[in-house]
DNA sequence: CGGACAAGCTGA
DNA sequence: CAGCTTGTCCGG
């Protein structure tokens, strides 16, 4: 008989309960095994944190029910706890993030068979040669992934990152093809383990890698490698811990690279040592936050040639001059291009960030703006012609509240009204696709309908995702990006253009893209010296680096500061329990949010262990993608 | 989270 | 005061 510490997987208890365990259990006992246990008059699953523990007195053990399988490893448990602390979670949504799919009782022995077939990045090669630490590769957009996860398949079990799944199945057909075993995340628990090389979206961050030789994150810039819900941990900063703890490279590539890769890649002389990797009490290392003095240099880059001809010509549509009131989103240079496109038989997207039919309006008769009864925020109309909240979702009649006029007009139009506009002025049919549109009817792979013959599409970004084959991709209203109320929003805006580059160029092996491909990428925009549009049309990315860097120390944004949004019922009770600690900011927003800000790194992380949530709905981000919301 | 139990509200 | 709702606490 011994006794064990195991925690409930019950993400409201954040704490380990000690159990016996019965010797002829079936099924191996070990740090990391998954458990079933009796817990407050249930039947839970469970983690076994550790073995043979000193039970507390005066408490009545029960026995752990069964050995249910295995789960992540001492060194995966202790990453877990980082990324806990790190964004503010609770170590059992780290554990689920860690754990197999499926129950797995048997792990292979651990046997690595590398890549030795394929095309291998020589760039990424050179940059491994480095050594452990963490090494910023800026690429081309059409810099194909599957040669730089190559490049470090041939060193041992890589682990390797990628924004989406159907992007890293991609990548893990062609390894496959190369010799390499692959372990396909969040599936192939038992292969990871076995030492093949992982490859998934953003949880394989959590995959298990018992001769872990290099982590690869393919896209770090980009933001489906956060979790959107707390704790909002981000796998590009789960993997560069990982492979520090491991002393292994850690390849972070992008063709725009984030300030917080640029960062990382700056410390890792400084913090790599072999002393720091062992946890001390509850402390974990923090990191340096961005200052002026961070150099903001990639440590591998492709010649400026090579860079270039990924990134699409871009065509820059000044409208500072133009009424837009009178000529709408639509310039004519643009309808010009729409149509000259279209009629070769090409295919054209473009591009709104609004959906439904309009997003601002205003009475027709009294020109009062149409507002929510309820909380006055303005009101959108959706595709049924309803004017809904966009802050409340309360929805009402388009009628005016002011006169009770039925005749509102459109300051900013939607999507919807967006595709009526295009297909008059283009004069052939257009198709709108939104995130809400069925995935298939938009893919060509689908079927032999008559949108496989479509050429012209208007949508959100979420087309951009959803296509292929386009000659011109146009954003017609680029300033939206430009100017939207979020932090990121210049790197956003770029990540966007260098998405749209790889539409128009294609990514394929042996297909010409890009400036030589002959794709374009047009924007309609009043700020054409914005440094985003600058990056894009002199293909250089870094021209973003520079100036958010600066903007983002100024105002303290990630990753020049830490940020925590607290939102819900909880939060004034959340806030008062903060009280004013010494080294954080608490600034309250005015939508009954607030905001935590400290420039003193790790000491957010310090002061939000310290607190005990209060009961109730709390949200409790740390430095999210987006703010509010 | 979900069950247990205690403290408060209602109705005859 | 039974019977039910609402709130708070705790689980090994």
């Amino acid at each position: 008989m011994r006794v064990i510490r195991v925690l409930p997987d019950v993400p409201a208890v954040d704490r380990a309960f000690d159990y016996f365990a019965a010797d002829d259990l079936p099924g191996e006992l070990c740090v990391g095994s998954l458990v079933r246990i009796p817990f407050g008059g249930r039947r839970v699953a469970g983690w076994v944190l550790a073995l043979d523990v000193e039970p507390p007195d005066g408490v009545e053990l029960s026995a752990i029910l069964k050995i249910v399988g295995r789960g992540p490893d001492q060194s995966m448990i202790d990453l877990c706890r980082w990324a806990a602390w790190r964004w503010s979670g609770r170590l059992t949504t780290m554990l689920r993030a860690a754990s197999p799919e499926r129950v797995v009782n048997r792990l292979p022995p651990v046997r690595v068979r590398i890549a030795t077939g394929g095309d291998a990045n020589e760039l990424a090669e050179s940059i491994l040669l480095l050594g452990a630490g963490t090494h910023v590769l800026q690429v081309s957009p059409k810099t194909d992934p599957l040669s730089i996860v190559l490049a470090a398949a041939r060193l041992g079990q890589v682990l390797a990152i990628l924004p989406t799944i159907a992007e890293s199945q991609r990548v893990a057909r062609g390894l496959r093809a190369s010799g390499a075993a692959v372990a396909a995340w969040p599936w192939d628990f038992q292969a990871a383990a076995g030492g093949a090389t992982v490859v998934g979206g953003r949880g394989a961050a959590f995959a298990p890698a018992p001769e872990l030789a290099a982590v690869v994150v393919i896209d770090e810039h980009d933001e489906m490698l956060q979790s959107e819900s707390s704790p909002t941990w981000n796998a590009r900063d789960v993997a560069i811990e990982r492979a520090r703890r491991a002393q292994v490279p850690c390849l972070l590539v992008s063709p725009c690279p984030s300030l917080e890769a640029l960062l990382a890649q700056q410390q890792t002389s400084a913090v790599n040592s072999q002393t720091d990797v062992a946890r001390v009490g509850e402390q974990f290392p923090a990191r340096p936050l961005l200052t002026a003095e961070v150099p903001l240099e990639p440590r591998g880059r492709l010649s400026r040639s090579q860079e270039r001809a990924g990134w699409a010509a871009l065509t820059v549509l000044d409208r500072r001059g133009e009424d837009i009131g009178r000529t709408g989103l639509f310039s004519s240079r643009l309808v010009e291009m729409i149509r000259e496109t279209a009629r070769s038989g090409e295919r054209v997207v473009c591009v709104l960030n609004r959906t439904g039919r309009a997003r601002l309006l205003a009475c027709r008769s009294c020109g009062t703006l149409a507002e929510c009864e309820q909380c006055s925020a303005a009101v959108s109309q959706d595709d049924n012609e309803r004017l809904v909240c966009t802050r409340c979702q309360k929805e009402r009649p388009a009628i005016c509240l002011e006169c009770g006029s039925m005749a509102l007009s459109i300051l900013r139009g939607g999507v919807t009204r967006a595709r009526e506009e295009l297909e008059a002025l283009a004069k052939e049919p257009v198709h709108a696709i939104t995130a809400a549109s069925p995935k298939s009817a938009a893919d060509q792979s689908s079927g032999s309908d008559y949108l496989a013959a479509a050429r012209i599409f208007i949508g959100t970004q979420a087309v951009l995702h959803r296509l292929q084959d386009v000659s011109l991709v146009a954003f017609l209203d680029f300033d939206q990006e430009l100017l939207a109320p979020r932090y990121r929003a210049a790197e956003e805006a770029l990540a966007l253009l260098m998405l749209s580059s790889r539409l128009v160029g294609g990514r394929e092996a042996g297909r010409v893209g890009g400036r030589e491909g002959g794709g374009r990428v047009v924007v309609q925009t009043r700020r054409p010296d914005h440094e985003s549009i600058q990056a894009a049309l002199r293909a250089e990315p870094l021209l973003v680096s520079y100036s958010e860097a600066q903007r983002r120390i100024l105002l303290g944004f990630p990753p020049a500061a830490a940020i925590a949004q607290v939102g819900y019922e909880a939060a004034p009770e959340f806030i008062a329990r903060l009280g004013a600690p010494q080294g954080i900011d608490v600034l309250q927003g005015e939508d009954g949010q607030w905001l935590l800000r400290s420039r003193v790194p790790g000491r957010l992380q310090e002061v939000l262990s310290q607190v005990d949530r209060p009961v109730g709905r709390l949200r409790l981000q740390v430095d999210p993608v987006r703010l509010r919301g």
